[in-house]
DNA sequence: TCTGGGGTCCTAGGACCC
DNA sequence: TCTGGGGTCCTAGGACCC
């Protein structure tokens, strides 16, 4: 891997114009390597070398993460786990350990926040950042792209790529580009010959479905769709993705790169081991969810205007039903009240379910909330306690009744919590 | 091969209001 | 009597992203 290191690195000549010249090409897209997986290898170093597959240590899982030598046996993300095992047998199966994530991913922020403010995360292991201002301290944006790949490997102890181009759809397929432990910088004039003959698919809002209507049109490649009136397009795909398809087949993207943005939702779902179909565990289920759904609106300060439950039956169709409420909420109570009530209200009883999800949008902080607090104070107030008492004494040492036997059931089984 | 969990955004129809 | 037009909100479903 390390051999491939810099290889497609665009010279700064390129990139950098005369004092005074906008430089155009100042996104950079920075995306570690197998982050999952090079997580589990910075914790146990006798993994290092080895095919390491983060997830699909369920029986229903699928792969988060795969090492490099996990990838030369043909495994890839959101591979079903069983599809995985078959293709490695030897592979080691982690389950994931969000917390330790979570944690890195904290260093990798601060590693790309050393460099300028204008970083937003993608993901845990993910972000794009606009360097025009960093010119003065750091240099030119490949400059600054390198500087990025040797802070994150020292700091953290995980390779990236990093992709660096006029807009961040350049920027993002210069990084897929890198890949692995890599640098790719495409300057604007390169732009069209850099897109033309990536396949369509590799556009963003271009997934499997999309790139299937569009074969049939004939449109196979980014330049393909360039040449796509976009009067075509959208008899296919609707009007705006028509729009912003040919718009980003031209290189045309002004997307900025925005260091903060409200959540718009907060969600938690479980996928079972195997499927369910007593109402009453499906009603435990239900208000777990709920439960860590309201933890977090209160944890983060919001509160939600609409419920919305999640059901996946066992033959994959998928119900949601939502409900706004007034006022809004974030009390765990409120939220399992109407998505009880929602799944009672299928239709269909005793059907064998697969997932359930609940989900809380429409979120206002709690600096826009009115005062129109009046229905649902007290259970608030419980709640609230509930919270302290799982900060000091860990999740899920206070809970409703109703959700002991729950914990009962599961310990033991393959619930690590 | 048999499909996770956290999200965002879009479409389309109907209700409702002016 | 047999039918407006626009705006906004709500709901259900689905594509897509990492």
């Amino acid at each position: 891997m390390a051999a491939r290191a810099g290889v497609s690195t665009v010279s700064e000549a390129n990139v950098v114009r005369t004092p005074g010249q906008k430089i155009l090409e100042s996104i950079l897209h920075v995306d570690m390597d197998a982050f999952y997986a090079s997580v589990e290898v910075l914790k146990d170093a006798s993994l290092a070398g080895k095919p390491v597959v983060v997830g699909g240590t369920g029986t229903r899982g699928v792969v988060m993460s795969a090492s490099y030598e996990a990838r030369a046996y043909g495994i890839r993300n959101a591979m079903p786990a069983v599809r995985a095992r078959r293709l490695c047998p030897d592979a080691v199966f982690m389950p994931p350990d969000f917390e330790s994530y979570q944690a890195h991913s904290n260093r990798f922020r601060e590693i790309l926040l050393a460099i300028t403010p204008t970083v937003e995360p993608i993901s845990l292991d993910e972000a794009f950042l606009d360097v025009s201002g960093a010119y003065l301290l750091f240099g030119a944006p490949v400059a600054i792209a390198e500087k990025v790949r040797r802070d994150v490997r020292d700091g953290i102890g995980i390779a990236c790529s990093v992709g660096v181009g006029p807009t961040k759809l350049v920027a993002k397929l210069a990084s897929r580009k890198a890949k692995p432990d890599g640098l790719v910088a495409v300057t604007g004039e390169d732009v069209d010959a850099f897109l033309t003959p990536l396949p369509a698919r590799a556009l963003w809002g271009v997934g499997e479905k999309t790139a299937e209507l569009l074969s049939r049109l004939g449109v196979r490649t980014v330049g393909d769709l360039a040449r796509t009136p976009p009067a075509v397009l959208a008899r296919l795909v609707g009007e705006q993705q028509a729009t912003n398809l040919n718009d980003l087949a031209r290189g045309i993207d002004s997307r900025r790169v925005v260091a903060y943005e409200a959540p718009k939702s907060v969600s938690h779902e479980e996928t079972f081991d195997r499927d369910l179909d007593d109402h009453e565990e499906l009603l435990r289920e239900i208000l777990a969810l709920s439960q860590k759904v309201g933890a977090r609106l209160r944890e983060d300060g919001y509160r939600a205007r609409t419920v919305t439950l999640k059901v996946r039956l066992a033959n994959f169709t998928t119900l949601t039903r939502s409900r706004t409420t007034d006022p809004p909420t974030d009390v765990a109570a409120d939220l399992y009240h109407h998505a009880s009530e929602m799944f009672r209200a299928l239709p269909g009883a005793r059907r064998r379910v697969r997932l359930l999800g609940v989900a809380a949008t429409g979120l206002l902080a709690a600096g826009e909330q009115q005062l129109a607090l009046l229905r649902g104070e007290r259970w608030s107030d419980v709640e609230r306690a509930v919270d302290r008492i799982d900060k000091r004494f860990g999740l899920g040492s206070a809970m409703p009744a109703a959700l002991l036997d729950r914990r009962r059931e599961r310990r033991g089984s393959s619930d690590r919590g």
